[in-house]
DNA sequence: GCAGTGATCATA
DNA sequence: ATGATCACTGCC
């Protein structure tokens, strides 16, 4: 008997928009990481050198060029040496923005879900899609309604300005 | 409330 | 080569 069919992938375009217009369309969503598939609670996002909270504030680096890259890619960083934190790359090409991945199905805390879905540093760079094991399937927008709009976690050094920016969206009501 | 943890990056 | 800095978590 066989089981459900995978959900459809989300085509590349998809992300290619601001990273706040990608971060709304991606809560409720399915990420599926292997056989596991479970739907997007909450993002934060990302956007631009002029975002003092982003790594790609300073310019390309090593670590963040993959920020600067075409959009629809993974970056996976390790945060304070424990923790993979795991981001989608969003926009046109040469533009660094991103979506922080901050809960997915049963996991809050975006440490927590790359734990639990087995993501690591190799997805750094690699594209979000069914072959590189992590990708994102297709479901309905939620209504503007449903999300919640919150400052951001834990990047209070950043300045005030960008601290106290709206940039963290939380589905108020998964099922 | 705060220590642990180690890659990353700026400074030298 | 060295030290400050973290997009966090779990236990105190």
């Amino acid at each position: 008997m066989p089981g459900p069919l995978p959900p459809r992938p989300l085509p590349p375009q998809f992300y290619r928009r601001s990273a706040l217009a990608v971060a709304r369309d991606l809560l409720g969503k399915p990420l599926c990481c292997g056989d596991q598939c479970h739907r997007i609670t909450e993002v934060e996002v990302y956007e631009g050198t002029r975002d003092l909270a982003s790594h790609a504030a300073r310019g390309t680096t090593p670590r963040n060029e993959v920020m600067f890259g075409p959009p629809g890619h993974w970056y996976v960083y390790l945060c304070y040496g424990v923790h993979w934190l795991a981001n989608i790359v969003t926009g046109p090409r040469h533009y660094p923005a991103a979506v922080l991945l901050r809960g997915v199905g049963p996991w809050t805390g975006p440490g927590k879900l790359t734990r639990g879905l087995g993501m690591g540093p190799t997805l750094d760079r690699a594209p979000v899609a069914p072959h590189s094991g992590c990708y994102v399937g297709a479901a309905p927008v939620l209504p503007l309604d449903r999300i919640r709009r919150t400052p951001r976690i834990g990047i209070d050094a950043a300045g005030p300005e960008w601290a106290a920016a709206p940039l963290r969206l939380v589905w108020k009501d998964p099922c």
